[in-house]
DNA sequence: AATCTATATTCCTATCAAGGAATATGAATC
DNA sequence: GATTCATATTCCTTGATAGGAATATAGATT
């Protein structure tokens, strides 16, 4: 069942987080470790996970991999993002991340999701 | 964080079928294995384990175990009952369950949440 | 081609959850 | 008080997951 799937992507802390942001856009991993404060692997090996799973959906841009939500998410898999959404709104943990992510807008606004210095400018 | 603990709950089938048989309404431990059809030791783990992180609570009345949602759920809680709710509408595993509890409602009517033969009628 | 950068994968260990078998508990009944 | 009934708990084995350290990879740069 597709929604045991989900949920199981969803009791994780570290993955929470990161589909939190996501909600906002795209984003490239070095810069979920930036906002997250954690170790590449540990990022890595999430976003591998929700991906196996298809709560997320990557593509490789240079040496960035852009991370974002799917596409045509599935009628489950958005309802309960949105729950999330909704739950999440509360929790300082949360907040606090997307503050973090609100200081990089002004880079991403120049560079597009990856945002690094050398980066080229985003296609979307 | 809450939310995790209640992500956990949802990430297994049986808890959800559970949860959804809930949603109707109290019912007592033998009623489960009735609908669900799975071993009395499983059915009755996994309410401890529901219980354990507040999304049942239960109450004896003779012999029989009570359980029931919560009176009084948090934000998160509810908003993820009804999300599920959301969910399971679609499900036919989940269609089936509440089939069957159709069929024990008549005796439910009589007898209250446990329904047993010999069970006396339920307060509420 | 050698190097650098961003990210992924492997290997390891520790923890947790699931399921079944057997057993324990608590209330009711004889 | 012994038995019965409904339910819970313990013990065991197995599989899944988390996290870190070390290493591998793919693309860009020199």
């Amino acid at each position: 069942m597709e929604l045991i799937r989900i949920y199981e992507c969803l009791c994780d802390e570290t993955r929470l987080r990161l589909l939190n942001i996501l909600a906002q856009g795209p984003l490239c991993v070095c810069h979920f470790q930036e906002i997250l404060r954690e170790p590449q692997v540990k990022i890595s090996k999430h976003l591998a996970y929700l991906r196996s799973r298809g709560l997320v959906e990557c593509e490789r841009q240079g040496n960035w991999m852009i991370y974002e939500l799917p596409a045509k998410p599935s009628r489950e898999l958005r309802t309960n993002l949105a729950c999330l959404q909704d739950c999440a709104r509360e929790h300082p943990a949360f907040q606090r991340d997307l503050a973090r992510l609100q200081k990089l807008a002004p880079k991403l606004a120049a560079t597009g999701p990856c945002g690094c210095a050398t980066a080229k400018p985003a296609a979307r």
